[in-house]
DNA sequence: CGTGAGGTTGATCGCTTTCAACGGAGGTGG
DNA sequence: CCACCTCCGTTGAAAGCGATCAACCTCACG
């Protein structure tokens, strides 16, 4: 079994390469701390380098969609016009770093490769969100569960191992929001799942899937009998 | 009221500015046809200039989820990494013209504002994609259909006016497809928005809406009793 | 040891799906 | 010209999955 400790020895990506002369100003953010709210200017994209960012809507009624997880690694705001388009906040203890949106935009005409590249990050997300809303469109609970606990697997780098251990440092709300689901249904999945034998859950918030074939059927939905 | 005739007067976005010299050739699509298939060679990107092209997913047990519409203007292929994720197929009679990938992605090099230009383009594609699956996670189906026909009429260029009437030449099927619902429950929500008042259908592929705040209400999830 | 937040489990409800029948528009051939 | 057929959309009745309401559990923390 691979450990989460053993994968990120390499890091996250960043973006110190976009303009080392651009001032990056570093944020510490405690779990549920606010990092912008809907219609403030954006001013600034933020690189998450620690912990998981979340950026979501509320509806008047009060049903909550959070439209994306931000990892190590992703970049905040650059989907967004002039304005954010949604709340942002930590969901875990994270650490951002702050870029200056217009230098950040400027440095494309004085270096070609940084539009590119900013150009294959939003590829990737566009892509990301295409197999998201297959999810939320036509999945099943659990095999919105199973996509999802993949997903994160894959992000951590653990895609071909046949069994993970990783920390799962996401609450059961947070994942009924992202999925479209409510704690119960979730809550409920995670049980399926267990007494399929698939995953166990020795702490709530670490996950261990022992048999990553049987994950992996679920969430491309070819599995036999669901 | 305003006519869909009126509006496209100054005509879709359209690629020549990417590079004159670059060889484009164009292709008609019957309804149907498709365009490419899942796993082929991302050797052409597509700009629509009539009509409509959809990308989609089909499961082993048949389950079919609509990734996306592109409507003239928009551009297919960029989000794919090498080869094509999602079949593509026209939903109905289109033109599109292919522009060659890799001199499409060299030009960046020589003319960083195609890539300032392209990043633009991706960025609102992910807007689009964070809105819809904020309809697909937690929308009820009337307000899925409803959110849809706005965007559509939105598009369209008519988003300020009262009232709307346009040709709708999307099947119910695809709707279904596309909101993640069945074909039977589009057609019951598009009859509960007429017996509501809030549109007409004189017939099936044409779309009078004589009531767009009451239809932006329940988009947007402010109605007062659903 | 009390308290509160987060998670699990059970019972019931309701919206959407599923299964089924019908209707209208368009096309084809007798 | 009309009978027939097929495709697409509509409507009805029944079933099912996930939501809702509710109780209980666990654990961290004061």
């Amino acid at each position: 079994m691979m450990s989460a400790a053993a994968a990120r020895t390499d890091g996250p990506a960043n973006f110190s390469w976009v303009n080392p002369a651009v001032p990056a100003s570093e944020r510490h953010l405690e779990t549920h701390e606010p990092l912008v709210h809907e219609g403030d200017d954006t001013h600034y994209f933020y690189e998450v380098l620690e912990g998981i960012v979340s950026s979501y809507k509320i509806f008047a009624d009060g049903r909550r969609q959070i439209v994306s997880f931000a990892f190590p690694g992703d970049l905040i705001g650059f989907s967004q016009g002039n304005t954010y388009r949604y709340d942002c906040e930590a969901i875990a203890p994270s650490r951002v770093r702050a870029l200056p949106k217009t230098s950040l935009l400027r440095s494309i005409r004085e270096r070609p490769e940084i539009g590119e590249k900013l150009l294959a990050l939003a590829a990737a997300e566009v892509a990301y969100f295409e197999d998201h809303s297959i999810n939320l469109g036509r999945k099943s609970a659990l095999e919105r569960i199973a996509s999802f606990l993949l997903n994160i697997i894959e992000r951590a780098g653990f895609g071909d191992a046949e069994s993970v251990k990783l920390q799962l440092p996401i609450s059961r709300l947070d994942m009924a929001d992202f999925l479209g689901l409510t704690i119960e249904t979730v809550s409920r999945s995670m049980t399926k799942l267990r007494t399929r034998g698939i995953i166990e859950l020795p702490q709530t918030t670490t996950l261990v899937v022992s048999n990553m074939d049987r994950l992996r059927d679920l969430a491309e939905c070819d599995e036999e009998c669901p």
